[in-house]
DNA sequence: ACGGTCGCGTAAACCGGTTTGCTAAACCGC
DNA sequence: GCGGTTTAGCAAACCGGTTTACGCGACCGT
C-alpha cells in the first residue's frame, strides 16, 4: 500500500476483468468487436475502478490530439483583452465544439513563437495576424502541422481567411467625404514585432497597410490627400486609441474626422475627443473598423466597417480540419469575406464652422 | 520512398548519428551527462534532420503536460466575448507564460463538462464560476488533477480564490443611499445551468446570491428594503443588461438607481436608459461591478466596484502549480481579495423631481 | 599489477493506450 | 462429418519519447 491511490490503467482493468488490454480497449472504442455481455462486464469493472483512459497515451497511439491551436504573435495577456480577438475566438470555439475539438492557445513562450509551436499538441493551427516578416516564420512553417492563416498571407501555400480590408476602408473614407469632410486623421494598428519607431506600413501585407491603401484610394478619388503625418499608430486597444488621437492633436492635426482601424481604438478616440472638449459627431466624426458587439453600446453608437468576426473563426476551423483530413498540399485560393459600412451615430456632416477654405474652390 | 516525408523521430536521429536513442535524449535534456563533442555532433545531426521531439510522447514519458487548463461551465463562445473573463484569463496567461506553461480551455464538450475534463491534457485546472450544484461536480472532482476554484467554493477541499463580494456590493449600495436613492433595481447574473425560470439565488454560493446579500445588508442598514420583484437577472453580457432593465421597467419598476452585478450588464443598462429617454446620472444612477478596463471608456464613465481581475488569474496559477508540486491534499483556507468602490460619473444625487414621498419622514 | 573511481554511452524497461494479425471455437450448409 | 465462414478474444508490436541500471575503458593511487 505504499503507492498513493494511483490512477487505474487499462492493465488494471484488464486484470480485474480477466481479459486482455485489447479487450478493454475494444469495449470502449469498438464494442461491436466484442460480445455484448463481455462489453458490459468490462465496462462495469472499469467504472468500479473509476478508470478513465489517459488522454495523452491515447493521443500518442492514435497520433491525433483532437485539439486545434490558435496561434498569435502577440502575448496572450494582450490578446485576451482584445475584443476583436474575443469575437473571432468565439467563432472558432463554436465550430470547434461542434467538431468535438478542444482548443489551445499558442503564443510566444519566453519570447519564442517557434518554441511554443514545437511544444503544442494540436492537429492543426489557426494563425491570426502572423506578419509576413515574422522572424521565426521559416521555423514555424517547417512544422508539419496543417496551417490556416487569418488576416494575412504570410504563408502563400497555406489556406487563408481574409476580408476585403481595402474595400471596407474605402467605404469608410467615402462616407466621410460625402459628409463634407476633408481633413482626416488615421489611427492605425502598429506592427506587433516592430517598435514604435518602425514604419507600420513597411510590410504591405500588414493590416494597417491594407486599410490605409483603402482610405487613400477613396480619398484621392475625391481629390484629397492623406499625408503621412496624419497617420498615427498604436496598439489595438482603447488606450492605444486615446493616446494616438491625443498625439495627433498635440502634433497640430485638426481633423474633422477620424478613421480608426479598429473599434477598440475608435472607442479610445471617443474618449480622447471628450477630453479635448469635442462633441461627437457634432465637432468630430469618428468611424471604426470591425463592428464589434460593443460598437452598438457606445455613446454615440459607432459608425464602423463591418467584418464577420465570428464567421471568420468558424470558417478557419472548417478549413484547418479539411486540410488535416485530406493531406494534399496543393495551394488553395484565399477565402475572402466582404466588408460593408454600418452607419450609426458617430459620424455627421462636417461642422460649418470648421469647413475647409478650399472646399469652395473648383 | 513510398512514405511521404515522415517527421524524423528520435530513432532516426540516433541511427544517423551512430548513437543510441538515450544519447539523443540526453543531448537535449541533460547535456552534462555526455561528452560535449558528442552533444554537438548529435545536435548537428538533429537539426540537419529537422528533428523536433514529439511533445505528446514526451508528455507520456514524463507524465506531465506543461499545460494548465481553464475550466468553465459556460460554452466558450460566450466566454470569449465576456470581458470579465478576458481580464481574468489575461492574468492567468501572464503567470502561465512566466512559468513556461501552456494554456488550454476546458468547457462542456457536447454538453458534458465531465467528458471535457477527461479529455483534457493538463497538469492542473483553474475552475471559474463552477456552481456548487453543477450536475457533474462529483465526476469532475474525482479526476486526480489538482484544482483551484475561482469565485466559488463548490469543492471545499480545494484551494479557492475569492473576492469580498458582499463587502463590495454593500459599498455600492451605501454609496447610492448616501446620494439619496431609495428605489433600486438590481440586475443579477443568471445561474449558468438553470433556465430563466429557476431561482438565481437558489445556490447561496452563487455570485448573484453573494452580491445580493451585500446590497440588501447595506440597504436594510439604511432602512430600505429591496423586494424580490426589484431583482431581475440575465446573462452577464451587455445585451443581457439592456434586456434586464427594459424588463424591469416594463414590469412597472421606476428606480432612481440601478445596481448591476457586472460592468457588462451595466453598460447594457446604460443603453437601455438612453432608449428610455433617461439621462445618466441626472435621471438615473447606475453602478456596476468588476471595474473592467472599459468602465473608464463609457459615457459617462462607470461608477463600479473594483475587483482585481488579472491578479485573481495570476494568483490562481500560483496556487494550482503549488498544489501540483507538493501533493499534500490538506485543505487550504480560501484566498480572499478585497473589493472597493470606484466612483466615476454614472452616479449622482437623486433627482429632486423623483424624490420619494416618504423620504421626508423620520 | 590490481581494485576503485570516473566519464561516457548503451540496452532495455517503461509511460498507457491502440491496432494488427492470428487462433480457437462455434456455426453453417450440404 | 467436413471445408468454409463467423465470432470472440488474445498476444505482441507499436506510438516516440525518458530513465534506470549497467558495461567498459581510462585513469588513479599504492
Amino acid at each position: 500500500m505504499e503507492q498513493a491511490t494511483r490512477r487505474a490503467t487499462i492493465a488494471d482493468v484488464a486484470k480485474a476483468a480477466g481479459v486482455s488490454k485489447a479487450a478493454v480497449s475494444f469495449a470502449f472504442n469498438t464494442p461491436d468487436r466484442l460480445n455484448s455481455d463481455t462489453v458490459a462486464r468490462i465496462r462495469k469493472v472499469a467504472t468500479g475502478l473509476d478508470y478513465r483512459p489517459d488522454p495523452v497515451a491515447r493521443m500518442l497511439a492514435q497520433r491525433r490530439t483532437l485539439t486545434i491551436g490558435i496561434l498569435t504573435p502577440q502575448a496572450l495577456d494582450v490578446i485576451f483583452t482584445n475584443p476583436y480577438f474575443g469575437e473571432f475566438s468565439s467563432g472558432v470555439a463554436t465550430a470547434a465544439e461542434a467538431a468535438g475539438m478542444a482548443l489551445q492557445f499558442i503564443s510566444p513562450l519566453h519570447g519564442s513563437l517557434a518554441r511554443a509551436v514545437d511544444r503544442a499538441t494540436v492537429d492543426g493551427i489557426i494563425a491570426v495576424g502572423l506578419g509576413r516578416d515574422h522572424p521565426e516564420i521559416a521555423h514555424i512553417r517547417r512544422s508539419s502541422i496543417p496551417f490556416v492563416l487569418v488576416d494575412s498571407t504570410a504563408l502563400p501555400n497555406e489556406p487563408a481567411v481574409l476580408v476585403d480590408d481595402e474595400g471596407g476602408a474605402a467605404a469608410a473614407a467615402t462616407h466621410l467625404l460625402e459628409l463634407g469632410h476633408r481633413r482626416f486623421v488615421v489611427i492605425g494598428i502598429e506592427a506587433p514585432s516592430a517598435g514604435l519607431s518602425a514604419d507600420p506600413t513597411a510590410d504591405p501585407d500588414w493590416v494597417t497597410s491594407r486599410r490605409l491603401r483603402g482610405y487613400r484610394a477613396a480619398a484621392s478619388a475625391g481629390g484629397i490627400d492623406i499625408p503621412d503625418d496624419a497617420v498615427v499608430v498604436g496598439p489595438a486597444s482603447m488606450d492605444g486609441g486615446t493616446t494616438a488621437l491625443h498625439r495627433a492633436w498635440a502634433a497640430g492635426q485638426r481633423p474633422t474626422a477620424v478613421l480608426a482601424m479598429s473599434d477598440a481604438m475608435a472607442i479610445g478616440a471617443l474618449r480622447a475627443a471628450r477630453e479635448l472638449g469635442l462633441r461627437v459627431p457634432e465637432d468630430l466624426s469618428i468611424v471604426g473598423f470591425d463592428d464589434l458587439d460593443i460598437a452598438n453600446y457606445t455613446d454615440p453608437p459607432l459608425t464602423t466597417v463591418h467584418q464577420p468576426n465570428r464567421q471568420k473563426g468558424e470558417e478557419s476551423v472548417r478549413l484547418v480540419l479539411d486540410r488535416a483530413h485530406r493531406r494534399d498540399t496543393e495551394p488553395e485560393a484565399p477565402h475572402y469575406f466582404a466588408t460593408h459600412l454600418v452607419v450609426r451615430g458617430s459620424t455627421a456632416f462636417v461642422p460649418p464652422s470648421r469647413q475647409e477654405v478650399f472646399d469652395d474652390r473648383t
